[in-house]
DNA sequence: CTATAATTAAAACATGTGTTTGAAACTGTT
DNA sequence: AACAGTTTCAAACACATGTTTTAATTATAG
């Protein structure tokens, strides 16, 4: 799993992937590119579904860590939290890893978004059931920090994960501080305004 | 190309392209849902890539003329125009607009996003170009609606797209006025809160 | 070194794709 | 009724896809 073909195939299909979408992009292409043989994809991964998981996986095992440690300093500093330090717990491990999954930004957000759009082999469902705990976790810390609850934050933080995807993928690598700088703070005046109307 | 044959391939493509993505989805599955032959589609519309368009536009100018006339409308209520009414403009013809095209919701909001994502036969700049004049004049109402301009004002209406495209893609027809209201609220303070600052 | 397993390579396989074709069926007009 | 123009239909076409197979090659122990 770890030897240079897999990290090759791996790699390459993640850049062909966020451009060209699943399933526009071919396994000819991929190993072509990636210069391993054709049948290197189902020998090391099974399929071209495993493919599309392990690539998957690979990003978001990491992006969810990191957000989550990120949220833990976040929690220790001050209690209740500070809504921009949770939002920024969030925001900003993204931002990081499009920047720095190589080459032109927003890769891997533009993966996300083709993963949500194109919904293969059910990735949809797959990742919300396997990162649901991660966004119950932040759920909860917005709610510490606001005096008063909205009553529909769970569809709040789907604004932010609307408004973070969608921008991301449109934002190169420049002007990511800056993107993500604004967004912490349009996401916090929504979820606050939100918060003043159910008191 | 208001017969009924076209008609039916035209609704069909739009619901099987927004359930499975422009790739995903076969002319033969098309035809035979419709219950029209496989080459009605290359008679009628041309190539798959006609189809695509073809079922984009017709929702598309719909889309753009009544937002259009919504905001012509709360123009001539108050100068400078609220920025409620502003956003309500933009955001209801969708909403209205996918509860509508039948079925459950967020069908067209759902190939929106996809066609952001797939970008087939370069959906987005097609787009872009052909609808810039919407979005130039939504942004020129919500400049004037503000006492004080935020410096990146076009990033901000892309946190807005973003959020509307992603929430009503998960919204059933129940809870869309729910949802409306509460996206209004958010991103009307995400504005001020963004003007404020530029002040 | 040798045998045993793991990996790579080229080719073929089965299937599905968008598109084209040419004849049949239909439509409206004179 | 007979013709012209549309539209439908079944079949075939050319090609691309994911996957499997079988042999060659390389690595790994004994």
């Amino acid at each position: 799993m770890t030897d240079s073909t897999s990290l090759r195939i791996l790699d390459t299909a993640e850049r062909l992937f966020a451009d060209q979408g699943f399933h526009a992009t071919t396994l000819r292409q991929i190993t072509r590119e990636a210069g391993v043989n054709l049948a290197a994809v189902n020998y090391h991964l099974g399929s071209k579904d495993a493919l599309i998981l392990a690539v998957f996986r690979r990003r978001m095992d990491t992006l969810s860590s990191e957000r989550l440690t990120l949220l833990k300093q976040a929690l220790s500093e001050s209690d209740p939290p500070q809504l921009e330090r949770v939002l920024e717990a969030f925001i900003h491990p993204a931002l990081r890893m499009s920047a720095r999954s190589s080459g032109d930004g927003g890769r891997f957000m533009r993966l996300l978004m083709r993963a949500w759009a194109e919904n293969a082999t059910q990735l949809h469902g797959v990742i919300s059931r396997q990162y649901s705990h991660v966004m119950r976790t932040f759920a909860d810390a917005v709610r510490r920090s606001l005096k008063t609850v909205p009553s529909d934050l769970r569809q709040q933080l789907d604004f932010l994960i609307g408004a973070l995807t969608y921008a991301m993928a449109e934002t190169d690598d420049d002007s990511m501080q800056q993107t993500a700088a604004s967004l912490v703070g349009f996401a916090c005046a929504g979820l606050r305004q939100s918060a003043s109307i159910a008191a």
